[in-house]
DNA sequence: GCCGATTTGTCCGTATGTATC
DNA sequence: CGATACATACGGACAAATCGG
């Protein structure tokens, strides 16, 4: 948890948008209020207000003020966003999660592997097949590729639980970037074995990059999810052309 | 085209990542480099840095250095990103994008339409349905809604061609921030009339809210993609816990 | 292990530009 | 026109992490 200044700001005010301290529409306070309110250089309540521009919070307008533009939203499926864990995102969504591990293997990476998911050929790798639970419902299909040099230790028993809890806590590995394509894929065999798509015959599926604080992609995954259960979320800014 | 000195910082140091000036996983040069080397202040410098972090290109390690771990990704698909027209996508997924106006309408929201679309109840709005082609074949089914209000004299004429074109051209609206959510649905009778889907049964949908510089929004879109040609893109940062 | 040099991270105060009212 | 508000930019200071000697 930091304990940065600017990060502060920016949750103090997230939890004021989101508690309708500031109404749908309203203006917050002034740069210059803010910086009066918090005691600190304009600077700083700037970097608060960026990160609630990018989180599509608020927007500012130039010689006006700074609008708030948050709704909540209805969490009627199982809503995908940032880089989260299985677990996480299951208590965010307010659901029981449980895990079940299919397959555990490790591999060598050869040409193919290596091609689709960033890992050099020739690279030793952990391969798990995660079916995952929502309240009891087979909902969603994980392939999971580690570098196993990266994340040593790695067991069934662990994978059943959370991975990321273990790179996070007991190897103490920062996870920094997730690189993500999403696709609308047609359901294989093994989709169809594990898990009920009643007349759906396709998927969505996420597959994800993911760098530890070093650069090093530790991580491709394939997160495959039952359509009724799936909503992907994202805030996109327009760049100037 | 922003003539911000961040910006031309940002977009150099961008097209030298893309042509392998640096290649994946090298260390740019080090901020106090880089402004020698542009001849600006190291705020400056950080906030190029900034952004190309939040595009995935680099990871700053503190300490040590920033990384570059940018990799080209293949464009077989038509990939979906920023905020963007369909005429700009198609041209960057280097295809011929055509349009057909299916209908064009005006209506006055309804509660089913306000909840569903963000507009109050009782507003004016034009609902424009559009079918899009790549390369000749249909391949999106666009149900647009737009407030009347913010963007008059929208004409079938104009939706054939870029509304975006009008919006930001002729009557100079600035388009900042779309809301987005991304699901995996049932082809509607719609859907089957008017794009082939061989054995599909479900299309990749993105609904999305949209924004001008005053925060208000002026457009809901769906967006109905045939799954073969859909992929969607995007960089997430882990947020400390 | 320690120290100093390097590098990124945070924060401040100030100045100037530009848009709005 | 002046006052207010956000946007950009500069220079400096100190903290925190890393690395080499």
């Amino acid at each position: 948890m930091p304990k940065a200044k600017y990060d502060q700001i920016y949750r103090d005010l997230k939890e004021k948008i989101e508690t309708e301290v500031y109404s749908y529409q309203e203006m917050l306070p002034s740069e210059h209020m803010l910086v009066r309110e918090y005691g600190c250089s304009r600077n700083t309540v700037r970097r608060a207000l960026a990160e609630l521009t990018a989180d599509g919070y608020v927007q500012p307008m130039h010689g006006k003020g700074v609008r708030n533009i948050f709704r909540p939203v209805e969490q009627a499926a199982f809503t995908v966003g940032g880089i989260e864990s299985f677990k996480e995102s299951s208590a965010r969504n307010k659901r029981k999660g449980t895990t079940q591990v299919l397959q555990f293997a490790e591999i060598i990476a050869d040409e193919k592997i290596e091609k689709r998911t960033g890992f050099r050929k020739g690279i030793c790798l952990y391969y798990i097949q995660r079916l995952r639970f929502l309240n009891g419902i087979p909902l969603i299909l994980d392939h999971n590729y580690f570098l196993k040099e990266a994340v040593p230790g790695l067991t069934p028993e662990i994978a059943s639980q959370s991975i990321y809890d273990y790179l996070e806590g007991t190897l103490g590995i920062t996870i920094t970037t997730s690189k993500r394509t999403l696709t609308v894929e047609h359901v294989t065999q093994i989709d169809e074995k594990y898990i009920d798509l009643k007349d759906y015959n396709c998927m969505a599926v996420i597959t994800s990059q993911t760098f530890d604080d070093n650069g090093i992609q530790f991580e491709y995954t394939q997160s495959r999810h039952h359509p009724d259960f799936f909503r992907f979320q994202d805030v996109a800014t327009r760049k100037t052309h």
